[in-house]
Parts: C-alpha cells; structure tokens; sequence
RNA sequence: GGAAGCUUAGCUCAGCUGGGAGAGCAUCUGCCUUACAAGCAGAGGGUCAUAGGUUCGAGCCCUAUAGUUUCCACCA
C-alpha cells in the first residue's frame, strides 16, 4: 500500500486521535512487576479550581519529555498524576459561588457546605484533567490521584498521629499570621510581603505619676487598644531610669509598665517602642518575656471587639483614622510622617494578614528540617540547577515551626478530639472517640490541615502508603520532580522531610527547577493583568507539537521565559517541515517498499549523514541526561533541517532520480533516517512523530514504545564524514560566488573541479548539477581554464568558465581579498604555534587541531596565488 | 539588611566542563528549483555592560563598579 500523509500539516487532525490511540493500548501504563528499572514522576498536582495556564504548560511539558525519553530508553516508567483539594482558594470560589445564591458558610452548615464542595470537585476537578491530556501527557491516568481521597486522607491521619505522639505537632497559643478575608490563618510561608506607602505616627504616652511623657512612633496606631506596655533598651541612657515606672495609654486609660528589653533599637526612631503582644510577632516575644497581658483587639474580620465601645465593629482602618482624630484632640500626636513599609498579604487574596495570636496546631520544624538539609548537602537529592540550594538550606535552616491548622472547612479535619465536660483531649486515626475519663462522645476539633500537609506527602501517598503496597515498593523513591523556583519553600521542602522522616528516604532524587513563563514584555501573566495566553487557544491554533517546542526551546534550568507568538510559529514551521520531508520521503517509496534495515553498500554521503546521525544521538541523551532540554531541542532542530532536510534530502534527489541501486539505497537510509529522527524527536513532539511513524509502518506499533536512538560506535564514519565536508564546501562556495555575481540559479554553467581527490568529486558530480546550478562537471588534478570564474574550498579549486560575464578586474580584486582573509587565517594560526607557552601548556589535541588548521589554510594559500598567476 | 539571577546582532534569547561569537524573528538581495513560500539560496549586522585580574589563551574563571529583575528578612 502506498504510504501518504496530507499534504497539509493540520496538527488538529489527529492529535486527539493519536492520544486516544495511546490510551486504548494502554501506552501510558506503568507495573511494579517490571524487570525493568523504575523512573517515576509524581505530578505537582494542580488545583481542582484551577484552569491550565502556561506555567503548567511548561511544567508539563518538562516532565513529559523526560517520561517518554526514559520510557523509550527503557525504563519502567510512572508518572502518576493527579489533583489538589488546594484548600483555601477552593473554599474561596464555593463561598463566593454560594455568595451570590445569597447562602453563607454558617446558614447551610458544615456538613451542606462539604456536599457543596465535593460536588464542586466532581464538576471542575476533571476539568484541568483533560486539559492536561490535550498536551499529550503520558500520564498513567488509571493511577490518577486527589490529596483528598481516601488513600491521601488515611496517610494525613497516619502521619498526623505520628507526629504527635512523637511530640513533633502540638497546639499552642501563639501569634499566627490571619487573613481576615479568608478568616483563617496562614503559614509563614503563605504571607507575601510587598511595599505600601504607609505613615509614622510619632505619639506622646504620659507618665502615670505626671513627671511627663515618652514619646514613640507606630505605623499602626489602632494598635494602641491592646498595648500592654511600652519598652525601651535597658542600656540607652535616656530612658533606663523610667523602667518600672508606667505610662498611662492615651484613650483607653489603662496602666501599662515601660519595660526594659534589648530588642529596642536605639537608634531608630526615638528609641521607645509600644507593645502590642497580641498583634505584632516581636512584641509578642517582649511579652512573653515580661510576663505582659495579651489583649486581642480585634475580632476575626480584623474589626475592633466589643471591648472598646468607642471604636467596636469598626473595621482596623476606619479605626485607624478615628483614632488618630481622638489622639490628635487628645494632644497625643506629635506628628505625621510618610513612611514606606513592608506588609505581609495573604498569598490566596492578597488581604494585608493581621498578627494575631491565638490556639493553632504546629509542627515542631527542627527535628524535621536537619535530615532534609543533610540529603541535599551528601547529595542524595540534587537541584537542577545548584543555585536553589542555596534558597533551599536558607530557608530550613531559619525554618519557624509550621502552623498547619486552618479555619476552614474544606480539608482534612484535624484528628483530635475534645471532651467538653473535663477538656481532656485525644488524637487518633478514628474518626470518632470517647472521652477516655468521663465516657462521654468526643468533639472533633472543626479545624482543618494547610494544603500543603497532604501534598508534603504526595510521592508517597500516592503510591498506597502507609500500606506497603507493590507500587511503593518498586517506585519509591521517585526520580524527578519539576516545578517551578516559587513553590520550593510550599512543597519541596515538606515533601523533603516527610519522605525523609516516613520512608527514611528523600522522596527523589532530583529536583529540576524551571523558572516562569512571561508575557512578551517580560511581566509575569496575570488574572489582574489580563496578559495570559490560554495555552489551549495556543494547542488550537497551531497543535500542541508546536507549544511543547516552543515551551523546551531555549529553557535553560531556572531561568525565565518569555512567550511570544512568533515562537510558536517558528515551531509550527518546524514541525511543518518534518511533515513535508516525510512526505517527500514517502512519494518517493515504491508501493511494495520493504524497510530492511540500514544498508551494507552505503555511499560516502550517506556514511557522511549517518555518522553526523549518530553524533546527534549522542548529544540529545547527553544533554537530557543534564536536564539541558534546551540545547537537546536545539541539536534536533537543527540537524533535522539543515543536516537532514537542507543536505541530505537534496543529495538523495539524483540518486532517486537515477534509479537503480544508488536509489534503493537510498531509499532504505532515508527510511532508516526519518525512523531515528521521529524517535529522538518523539519526546518533545510526541504528536506529529507518532502520526508520521503510524503512516510509514502501517500502524503497527507505537513510536512511543520503540527504543531511543543511542551512540553506535558502528555507525561512527569519521573520515568519511570529513571527506564528504570538502564537497559541501566546494558546493556552498560556488553558490555564494554565483550570488555575489548575480548570475540567476536558472542560468547553468558547466564546473571543473580541480581536487586531490577526483574519486570523490567524480562520484559527487551530479550533487554539483542539482546543488551548485552545474551543466556539466569535469573532475581532474589540474585544469588551465581561461577566462573562468574561480572559486577555492576546502580541497578543490573549482573553474566555472563565464566567459563575457569575467571581469578581470573585479576578479582578481575578489581574489586578492581572500587571500587577505586565508592569510590573516594563516598568521592566527602561527603566531598560536609559534607562541612558547601555548606549546608548553596547550593540551596535545588542542596543537594538533591548529596544526591542520594551519596546513588547510596554507593549501587554499596556494590555490589563490596560483589563480591570481593565472590572471595576470 | 542578606542572597541570587540577568546585562551577547534591531528584538527575544542560546552559548553545557575556558581554545578564533550562534539561532529564531526583523532587515537587504535573488529565486514559485514538482517535499515544504509555514519554503529555498545568499548578505549585512556584535571592542559578549564597564574596569581590573588569573591564564599560553576569557563571552565563559576571580574582584570591583553600574544598570536590571527576583527571593528572603525586617526597626516599632
């Protein structure tokens, strides 16, 4: 049967098909029975909320490849997907869905709000599913996960009671950072500070026994309400004799002692300092070692309680400024100054958070954070690239302990329960308990887990833990996680100590950072900006091919990427051009065309091809093996088109023309050929590869389980490959000579080819008639032809005799300036081996590579001189 | 305050362990040469931010400076 693709690249045609394709053979599915060695990736699994954008384009992307390369280079491969319950911005979408059917959280009630929110996951979670399938991700979808189905749920509790019983978790009070839109609290982790323009308000606190005031300075006066002290630094001179007297807090009235604490600063400001424990973490820590009163002022919506009738219900800012109006009648106020400062605002809405303390569960990071620093420092896990080692040991070695509980409802529920009548309270894997004094029902706490306390345990979880399932024994610990350089401190760290402490092995052992994917001014893509590219408008116009090459080209580890159009085009044009020489391919087989495998009589040319073939083998795994996609996209995409369809394409075109055996040759190498280069493509095109190798071998077998082109020492031609070079050169000169001159590639002229080499230029000949606009060649060692043009490369001197269209003149000037150019080759070339040191010091091979390319230039020297005789 | 990255052709960026500067797009010239005009053949264009240093040799290593981006911490 004849073999025919389109004629027209249409990526839509059939990427779908070809993905269906997959999963009905179950090409994506991974066993623990594999005699194979595992390589597994678990997901960073995106939000259920969430909608693909260009960051899980990319994300996917990177992992995409590195499956298909190792399922190729045979692994057993796993990369198991699935979702995140992603708890406060989940939660944030159903209460403002159910906003606007008019219901709150407390009018339907915890166990309504829950239905609601699962069926909100059964509506979008498999959304971005789907959408991760349109990019051609190999996931073994029958594997797929949620943090929050059972199997996820039954190791948080595990992991939960363990921790506590071994006194790693506690419930404490302490000051947490709240987000009084959210209304929960947050982890250090999920603040983000920016700079606001904010004031200094320099106040004036009297003393209680009438001697005068202290004067101090906030950026926060409504604070004041729950100042319990004010503090100055024991050694400053100006204030030590008023420790232990007390001031009187302007409005509120109350006595409050002026403590002395080393924290102050005294140089800043005036020096003195008003404390506020319950709602600034260092005052808290004053507090704590003044024994000083914690006076929360706010209520949970950050607005001013019931306390201070003045002020109660008024949100912190409208209290903020009726505040400043009664300290200002007060005479408190000094003065007002502009004042630029950092907030911390919640990561999900952007709230400015409130410090705030209050009872909360934590995880004691210590303990944890050692072992993970260690795996990286010996070396069991790396990070690609380096550098975000650095950011990783910094940040667990000033790691805070973890405030994991959350006051909402979607989420792991805490396992810890509480007797109401005694107060006795009980952490256990149950999901209901007895109070083990009074006998009575148990209340669980109604808090629920950080997000990040499911997903810490992913590449464990996912794979059966606790039980010690088939799959986690064989693919644990995983190989390579990807992610992003902005979710390091969320997640790689915790899954970090959470594989290290359950399995007592770092959950794998490479972490490749990417960096962000732009807009084409370089600005971050943003919902507020409105600069995203949907990454599915993108698979629709130009396939999904053209994204993933686009995404892989130029992605160094790390670094940021910009995403402009005209890089998609140049990848669609890319694939367009492996479609046509496939095609070309393909129109050129007889319709019985049997492949038998690389030929025993291959021509110099084709050795030349096959050797450069191997050498881009070995240089695409080399560069994956590095995590340098990048430059491996760039190995491919250039040997591809110009090796391959620039070079060899066009050598073959004679020899089919011809007929006979040189044909059938070449036909068998050109099968041969386009099969190596679908495969080592396939991972990064893995659509248009599979539709290319399905047509050629009659739908078969899958490209996508074929082995992966690998170095051949058998198929190294080195010397052949150097021979076939003099030819393009001769060839690429005699184009750009008949360029300069203007001469029309429809005017032909007949070529003598003056060379050492005759054999090889005479079997060469019709490649001079197809590439260099040649009627006739003639090969010999010595020609005298008058009257001609001359060109000189690399081991031929070539004679195009143009009669009339020769200009003297202009000919010997061209020839003079090239003798300049060889010449000052020549005098680069020596001066490097007449220089002592680089003799001394140079390695052998580096002199070697001078020496010839000294003895090549001085043979074009010649060639030139002996054609400037010529002319004269 | 601490740390990291970036600065290479008009634009966007590669350049992996130091050995005579590359790609895509854009520009210019000429071609519809039956795989491909989403293409082909050519051309122009860069004291690789600046200043020192190490080296036989530096875009690459070291130091400083400038500009720029980001992360972390934070003094009320």
């Amino acid at each position: 049967m004849k073999k025919e693709l389109p004629k027209q690249y249409s990526p839509s045609e059939f990427e779908d098909k070809i993905y269906s394709y997959w999963m009905e053979n179950d090409c994506f599915k991974a066993s623990p029975n594999s005699k194979k060695k595992p390589y597994t990736i678990v997901i960073p699994p995106p939000n259920i909320t969430g909608q693909l954008h260009m960051g899980h384009a990319l994300d996917e992307t990177l992992q995409d490849i590195l499956i298909r390369w190792k399922r190729m280079s045979g692994y057993e491969t796993l990369w198991l997907p699935g979702t995140d319950h992603a708890a406060i911005a989940t939660e944030a979408k159903i209460v403002e869905a159910m906003r606007k059917e008019g219901l709150t959280k407390k009018g339907i009630g915890r166990e309504a709000f829950m239905e609601r929110a699962w069926k909100w996951k059964e509506q979008y979670g498999g959304r971005i599913v789907e959408q991760l399938k349109k990019l051609g991700s190999s996931c073994d979808w029958s594997r797929e996960r949620f943090t929050m189905d059972e199997g996820c749920s039954k190791a948080v509790k595990e992991v939960f009671v363990k921790y506590y019983e071994k006194g790693l978790i506690y419930r404490g009070e302490r000051i947490i950072n709240w987000c009084p839109h959210c209304k929960t609290s947050l982890s250090d982790a999920e603040v983000t500070y920016e700079d606001q323009a904010g004031h200094f308000w320099h106040l004036r606190y009297p003393l209680t026994d009438g001697s005068g005031y202290v004067q101090l300075a906030t950026t926060r006066p409504e604070t004041l309400l729950g100042d319990t002290a004010v503090a100055v630094n024991p050694k400053d001179e100006r204030y030590a004799h008023l420790i232990g007297k007390t001031v009187t807090l302007p409005l509120v009235g109350r006595e409050i002692p002026i403590v002395g604490d080393d924290y102050v600063d005294m140089e800043f400001g005036t020096g003195v300092v008003k404390i506020t424990p319950a709602h600034d973490p260092n005052d808290f820590e004053v507090g704590l070692r003044h024994s000083l009163p914690v006076i929360n002022v706010m209520t949970d919506e950050a607005k001013i309680t019931e306390d201070y009738p003045a002020y109660a219900g008024l949100d912190r800012y409208e209290a903020r400024k009726k505040i400043v109006e009664d300290l200002e009648k007060g005479g408190f106020l000094v003065k007002i100054e502009e004042h630029a400062h950092n907030v911390g605002t919640c990561y999900r809405c952007g709230t400015t958070v409130e410090p705030r303390v209050s009872t909360q569960w934590f995880v004691k990071m210590k303990p944890l954070a050692q072992p993970a620093i260690d795996a990286v420092k010996n070396g069991d896990t790396k990070f690609v690239p380096e550098r975000f080692e650095k950011t990783y040991f910094h940040w667990l070695e000033n790691i805070r302990d973890w405030c994991i509980s959350r006051q909402i409802w979607w989420g792991h529920q805490i396992p810890a329960f509480y007797c109401d009548d005694c107060g006795e309270m009980v952490v256990t894997k149950e999901s209901s308990a007895v109070c083990p004094k009074c006998g009575k029902p148990m209340r669980q706490d109604p808090d629920t887990l950080d997000t990040w306390f499911s997903s810490a345990l992913w590449p464990f979880s996912t794979l059966g833990w606790p039980d010690n399932t088939e799959d986690l024994k064989y693919f644990y610990p995983t190989n390579t996680l990807v992610t992003g350089y902005d979710i390091i401190f969320f997640w790689v760290i915790r899954m970090m100590f959470s594989g290290l402490e359950n399995m007592g092995k770092p959950p794998f052992d490479t972490v490749l950072i990417h960096g962000l994917v732009r807009d084409a001014q370089g600005r971050k893509m943003s919902k507020s900006l409105g600069n995203g590219i949907d990454p599915l408008e993108v698979i629709a116009q130009y396939g999904a091919d053209a994204l993933r090459f686009m995404l892989a080209t130029g992605n160094a580890p790390g670094n940021d990427m910009r995403f402009t159009e005209e890089k998609v085009v140049a990848s669609r044009n890319f694939a367009n051009k492996l479609w046509n020489a496939s095609r070309f391919i393909m129109m050129n087989l007889p319709e019985d065309f049997e492949f038998k495998g690389l030929p025993e009589n291959l021509t110099i040319e084709d050795k030349w091809f096959v050797s450069k073939f191997n050498t881009l083998a070995k240089n695409v795994n080399d560069n994956l093996d590095k995590f340098e996609l990048g430059i491996a996209v760039s190995n491919l995409y250039d040997f591809i088109w110009d090796i391959f369809c620039d070079w060899y394409i066009e050598l073959t075109k004679p020899r089919i023309a011809a007929g006979g055996e040189t044909m059938e040759t070449a036909q068998q190498v050109l099968v041969w050929a386009i099969g190596g280069m679908l495969k080592l493509l396939h991972p990064f095109m893995p659509y248009i590869t599979e539709e290319i190798w399905q047509t050629l071998n009659d739908g078969k077998s899958p490209i996508m389980l074929e082995g992966y082109p690998v170095y051949d020492e058998k198929l190294s031609f080195t010397e052949e490959e150097k021979r076939f070079e003099k030819v393009i050169s001769a060839i690429k000169a005699i184009r750009n000579r008949r360029t300069e001159m203007n001469i029309l590639p429809s005017v032909k002229a007949k070529v003598f080819v003056e060379t050492d080499e005759t054999e090889l230029f005479k079997a060469s000949e019709m490649f001079f008639v197809k590439l260099a606009s040649a009627s006739a060649v003639e090969v010999g060692d010595k020609f005298d032809i008058p009257d001609a043009v001359t060109v000189v490369s690399d081991g031929a001197r070539c004679f195009i005799p143009m009669n009339e269209l020769v200009d003297k003149e202009k000919e010997l000037a061209r020839l003079n300036k090239e003798k300049a150019a060889v010449q000052k080759d020549i005098d680069f070339s020596s001066g490097k081996l007449n220089n002592p040191g680089f003799m001394a010091k140079a390695p052998e091979k580096q002199v070697e590579a001078e020496k010839a390319k000294l003895a090549k230039a001085q043979e074009k020297m010649a060639k030139i001189i002996e054609s400037i005789e010529a002319l004269k």
